[in-house]
This record gives C-alpha cells, sequence and structure tokens, in this order.
DNA sequence: TATGAATGAGTCTTCATTCAT
DNA sequence: CATGAATGAAGACTCATTCAT
C-alpha cells in the first residue's frame, strides 16, 4: 500500500505531486480519462512509480483531479456568494462551471451518473458543490431571479448539458451564446410553451408531470390521478413498453 | 483479408449481421464503447470470427451501429417532414434525437467531436442527418416557429446537450422538462438577456460577437471591430490568457 | 472473464492446454510458483494470451496443476488399494507421494497451510487424498501394518516432512533411505522413546499430550488435567511465553 | 555506493541495524522472503534508505537475518555440547533447531538447495553449523547413542523435513511427536526394513545403494557393480527414463 | 546522516485481430 | 463459411534500488 502524501511533505514531494496532478488534468481533458498512466508521467517528467507514489490508484488520481478542480469551482462560487447579488451570483456560478469545463471536458463522465468509470468517488466535494449550488439557487429564487420551479438536480442536469453543448460547438463564442439561450430559460420571464404551465413548487420534484413527455399535468382533487398530459401520449408510452 | 459482405449475400449471412448489429448495441448502450468484442460475439450468439467477417474493425462496428441508429432517425425525421406542419416536425424531429440518445448513451461520443473516438467515422450518414436537420431548421424558421438567428451547429450542439441533460437527470419525465425549457429558447418568442439582440443571420457563424460572452456585438462601418462587448469582457479574456 | 476450456474441445486447444499444463508443473518444479507466466508460456511455445485463455488466473494454473497431479496420485493410490495388501498399499502410496514430489518440489506449498500462496485451492482434490489416504491408513493399521496411534493428518504432515527431506538431499537413493527411516517409525514395532507410550487412539487428536515435548501424558481420572509432562517442560513453557 | 556499517559504529546506528535485523526476522517468518523491502523498513520504524545503508542489498539482508538466527543456533548448541552429555546434546540440538524453525518458516528456503532463492549465501554460517553438527554427531555416534551408518547431510535433511512436519502439522504438541517418531529411527536401536542392512559407513555417501529404492547393495569383488536391488526396482528404473 | 521520494524494469492481465479447424 | 483458439502489444501496478533533501 504506497503512502499517499499530504500537503506537509517535502517540497520536491509537494512539487511532484502538482506537476502529475496538472499533466493528468491536461491529459484527461484532452483524451479522456483513457490515457494510459505512463503518459501522464511521460508528460509530467516524472517516472509512473512517481505517479503511483502519490495516487495509489489510476482512480485516486482521477479522482484527485476532479476534486481539486471542483474545489477550485466551489471556491470561486464563494466567493461569487458573499460577493455579488444572489441571481448574478448564481447564474455567474453556473456559467462558470460549464465554461471551465472545457478544459476539462471529462467533468461529464465524473458528475453524470451513467459513466462507465466508478464514480462513488468525489462523493465528499461533489457534496459541497451541491450544497453550494442549492443555496446559490435558493437565494436567487428568493430575490426572483430564478423560477421557483426548479431544484438543485435541475440546475446539475442542466450544467452537464450546457456543458456538454460547450463540447459540441467548437466556436467558444458560439457555445456560450446557446448556453445562454438555454439559462435563460430558467428566468422567472421565462420561455412559454404548450406546456409551460409549471406550478410552483421549491425543489427538485415540481408536482405531477406526464410520463412521456414531460409537462405539467393538472391536478384534479378527486378521481385517479393522471400519468399522461392526452391520449396521444399515453399511447406512445404504450408503445414503448416491452411485450409481456 | 476477410471479405466484407453486403447486403445481397445469403439470408443468414444477413442474420447474423443484423443480430451482431443489434446486440452491439446493446452492448454499446450498457457498457460504452470500451465493451469487449468478444462480449459482444457472446451476446450475438456468434463466434469473434464471424463479428469480423461482417466488420472488419471493431471501429467499423461502431460505425456501422450508429449508421443505423442514425438512419432510424433520419427515416423518421423524414416521415415526420412529409406529414407535419413544419415547427411541429422540426420540434418533434430533435425531441426524437433527443429522447431516444436515452437508450444509446453514447451518441454524444459520436456525434460530438472531442470524442476520444475516431470520429470522422460516421461522415456519411451525419451528412445526411445534418442536411435533413437544416431542411427542418429551415422550414421551421420559415413558417416563424423557430428564432432566424440560429444554424444547424447550433441544433447539433444543443441536441448533444440535451442528450446529456436527459442522461443526468435520472428522471426521464423531469429530464424532459428540461429539454421542453432548452428547445423553448429556439421558439421567436425566446427569452431575452442582457446580450439577446441577436443578428438575424442564418447559419453557423451569426456574426462577431464578443468572443468572451457570446453577446453580439454591434458592427460599426469604421474603425478596428470590436473583440468584445466591453471592458469587463476584454479585462477577463485578458486574464484567461496563459502568461507568455 | 475468459472462457475456461473443458475437455470436450477442439483438438489444437486441448493439446495446447496440455502443452501449457506440463510445461507450469515443470516451471513451477524447477523455479518455485514465482515464475512469471510468460516463461510458462514460452516454455510450452504458445503466446501469452493463450495461457491465459485456458487458465484465466495464475492462481487458476497453479490450481489446474496441482489439481492434475493430486489427480494422477489418487489414481495410483486407488489402484495399489484394489490390487495390493493393506499394508504395502498404504506405504506404497505414501512413498510415490514422496518420490513424485521431487519433480514437484512445490507440492508442500500447496499441501502445507503457512504456504503464503492462497490455497483455498484444490480443495477438492485435497479432500479426495485426504479420504483416500484415511482409507488406506485404516486398513493397513485393521491389518496391523501401522501403529494405531496415528491419524491421516500425522500422515499428510509426515509426507510433507519427507518430500522435504528428499529435496534438501540430493542424492536420490540417500534421501530414499532417509524417508524409509522415517516411515520405519509407522510400523507397529517401531522406535521406542522416553515419551513413546502412545495409547492406542485413532485418528489425528491421540489424547492429551505435553504441550512443550509432545509426550503422551498419562491421565489420572481426578483431579487437575496435566499439561505438561513434567516441572522441566513447564518451566521451558513458561519462558517462551511473552512477558505480559 | 552505501558505506557498509559494522558494529564499531556510532551506537545509534547499531541499534538501528539491530531494529531492521528484528523486523526483518520477523516479517519474514510471517510472509515470506518476499515481503517487500519497503514494509520492513516500516516496521523497523526507519526509512528504507537506512535499511541499505546497513544491508546493501535485499538479498544480503536475507543473508544476515538468517546467520543471525543460525548463529543464535550455533551457540545453544556449543553450550549443549559442553554441558550435557554427547547423545543428548546432539538430540537437544537438532530438536532446537527444528523447534525454533517454527517461528522462522523459511529457513528451509535458505538451508535447503532447491530454494529459488540464491543461496550461496550464508556459506560461512551454514558451514560453522555445519561442523558443530558433525562434532555433536559424531560424539553421539561414538557414545552408541545414534546408528552409526547415516552421516551428517543425512541429519541436515532430516532437519529440514521435520521443520517442514511441523509446520504442516499445526498442533505444536502433535508436530513434535511426530519429530520423535522420526529422530528415534536415528538410535541404534532403530526401526527395522526390508531394505535395512545399512552399512556402517560414516558421512554423506554410505557405500552402493540401490538407485531406486535406497537399499544398501552388497558389494560383490567381482562382475560388473549392481545398481538396482533387484529386478523390480531395475524395471522401476527403467519406466522412469525418459522414452529416448 | 537518515529519510523517504523517484525511478523503471518486470509482472499479470486484457483484448483487438488473425488464423487453424 | 462459422467458430473460437492463438497471438502479442499495451496497460496498470509493484518494488528493489538509487538519490535529493
Amino acid at each position: 500500500m504506497a503512502t499517499v502524501i499530504g500537503a506537509g511533505d517535502r517540497s520536491d514531494a509537494r512539487r511532484n505531486r502538482a506537476k502529475v496532478l496538472s499533466a493528468a488534468g491536461e491529459a484527461f481533458a484532452e483524451r479522456g480519462l483513457d490515457v494510459p498512466l505512463g503518459d501522464i508521467a511521460r508528460r509530467a517528467g516524472v517516472g509512473a512509480g512517481t505517479v503511483y507514489r502519490h495516487f495509489p490508484t489510476k482512480h485516486s488520481l482521477v479522482e484527485a483531479v476532479f476534486a481539486q478542480q471542483l474545489g477550485e469551482l466551489v471556491a470561486s462560487g464563494e466567493r461569487r456568494m458573499s460577493r455579488s447579488a444572489p441571481t448574478e451570483a448564481f447564474f455567474g456560478f453556473v456559467l462558470d462551471v460549464i465554461d471551465t469545463s472545457r478544459s476539462r471536458t471529462t467533468i461529464c463522465d465524473v458528475m453524470s451518473a451513467d459513466a462507465s468509470w466508478p464514480r462513488p468517488v468525489l462523493t465528499a466535494t461533489v457534496a459541497r458543490l451541491h450544497q453550494l449550488l442549492t443555496v446559490l439557487l435558493d437565494a436567487a429564487q428568493r430575490a426572483g431571479g430564478v423560477r421557483p420551479d426548479v431544484g438543485p438536480d435541475d440546475i446539475v442536469a442542466l450544467t452537464v448539458g450546457c456543458a456538454a453543448m460547450m463540447t459540441a460547438r467548437h466556436d467558444r463564442a458560439a457555445g456560450l451564446r446557446l448556453v445562454r439561450l438555454t439559462l435563460d430559460g430558467l428566468r422567472p420571464s421565462g420561455p412559454v410553451t404548450e406546456a409551460r404551465h409549471f406550478r410552483d413548487v421549491r425543489g427538485s420534484a415540481p408536482g405531477p408531470a406526464c410520463e412521456e413527455c414531460g409537462a405539467v399535468l393538472t391536478v384534479h382533487p378527486t378521481g385517479r390521478p393522471a400519468r399522461y398530459c392526452g391520449t396521444t401520449c399515453r399511447q406512445r408510452a404504450h408503445r414503448r413498453r416491452p411485450a409481456p
């Protein structure tokens, strides 16, 4: 069991650890989590064993890289929170997350759950991020800057999605434009659709929605609760079900 | 020197090809593109050699799987185009792409360019998809159902982003709600932000935009063309630049 | 998970499996369980992957090698049992195990429990061997050819010890001579020591023995049961105990 | 170019050397010679470099550990020699070696030649041990306490074998009983077998023996010297030879 | 000087691809 | 032809040994 090294150690060790961390960050961003550890070592200018001494598993290296990056995000978010008006802080933070995620494409892999990579990783940092997001969102919603019917989980998903947009659109400015388009949907004066009549519910479970298309369902005080917004969706959902 | 088998061959060969294709589709969806070829073969109930007879490379198998899936999408899109009103057809198609991508998570990997997987893959089918999208978008825009200042590339990026949202939000209905929120931003009555005054330009290059925040820039007929919308953004961009 | 291959497969596969098995047997005998798998593969004239196909772990290869060797031993023992007189069969079998163990030195590692190698291995075959030994021993004891106060576990330990002797004494004949000297102690007319008055108890727990020197203790029907054969041994055992 | 430190150096260096030595002894006993050097260093509470300062190779550490342990044995043997009657001294010494080898299982690896570990190691100490053994054996034999037809090499092999027995039999008392059973074969009134007529030859080459079963061969002054004790053994040996 | 960080060759294992049956 | 066995180039990880602090 290799000894994991803390911050109080020898200066050269600390320097090496930092070199490895940043090399890994770059490598992951450029080539995905599959880059060989040897490449990272070479990029950092150290031997493979050194990487290993600091991060006893490739897994733990991934963990450390993202923990650091998320840590920086959280720090910047906390700074914003104390310095800006609630709404501004919230949107600024989300934009920060999205924008910086360009240089670490794989953040999706880490934050989203379908990642093939074992991900009970990062739990602590992710939890901190989530909490910060909740606080910021809550404040922004109380200030009237964000529609009240979205919850933290929605924001996380939107963020991941926006990061993906930025990645898909190679032009940074164009990508940001799309992101703004998307995030503007969060404002209370947001866009209006056929299925727009969201109930004013705080949190991530904004009341019953059509299981097929997601439209908000009118709640009747009596009768069997509706699952779909109409016959069309009921039929579609039926077709989707596997034959018994 | 395996002979690749076309559609005109013996029927059992065609059947095998289909079996492999569907097994690979499932496997990729469930476990990502990294699933070993042997597993796919086993799942398909054929030998590894048989997979190779039909697809000379793993790469080409990936290609074929997504070509087929995109092909189905394109077909459904074409059906929509001929049957529905332009705006409805456009949004229906995009929603289709997003919604079905849940069962093949990796569509991002294939459509987005930063995928670690070599992707000059699918060129043909992707081109067809792109063209269909262009046509649908154009029609919807002409019908006034979609704001005129977005181009096909924007739509692709939005689609990829929305697929990511669906993946990140495990609740399908909640995911769809976010997607609608996002796509509503495409409607002409879309949301309005400080940086909203998009110029009415078709295509993926909607005129000069702030390189930092994406806001549209007012073009002055004389003088040096602006790169940023203001001092704030200029300063930000400056900080982003690596030290010389 | 590589597919492990049974006996009913392709002939070349079977041949390769056999080649690997015998190469591994030789290699383990010559150089211990630590020989690199690559060396075994080279010795067998196959690729590393082939070894892997047949034995998904190095562990399982070790397992298979010893299972086979023990299997052969068991078979020969069973043959002896049906063909020879009990005492002859018993000694013949034990000598067989000891003598053949020269060509597979590491049998100790597998049969003895302190082997650093994970050894819940082989349980089935070892159990069979143990049972055969029990039957043979029992028959020989009933025939009066083996003193009645030893149990199967004693025989296993003696066997392991004798194998070690053979290994330590490079001259095969001289080694066998020592082994005979040792095994002769099993005969009813065996050697006589100060502590020789073993109780006539069958099995591996032949009644109370001095915890220090192993001499058989006289059992008194009353009083506190003795742990040592005398003051000398009690004192020695005391010195051995760690200070409190 | 680490300087090896002798016994005449600073006292803390000597203390460190001792700590490493004892830590290594424990580690080898518990986990075999394969225990990583780093673990030994940690167990000793020193840095890896310190281990290296005292023992320039892992090999030399092993050497030192066993040299020390054997040294202790030799010392105790010499004490016995001067204090006890010859026979008692001999058997006491051998039992000592066997019994203490329980706490350093790997003595077999060091004393027996097939050890995968390079062993021209301990030559000096082993030679001393060997010499002591020879003296003790000789005295015991002259005193009539040990049969005259065994040599020092036989004793070494018996000792190694008995140590293996102790290891194989987890119950210490039961193990000791087996050991006594075995060592009793060394007494002049030892057991008698079909192949028992050992010639009274001192040393490790006690005259011509059957190459197959080890029985002593009658030497005829004329004719071709016999290699086997009879037709049965000749046939067995023939079957053992590899096909040409 | 002692420490423990760095090194890199060597080991096991995987898997895309080829090829004998 | 289909099958699945063989191949061998990587990749993750270990650890004896060296060397900077």
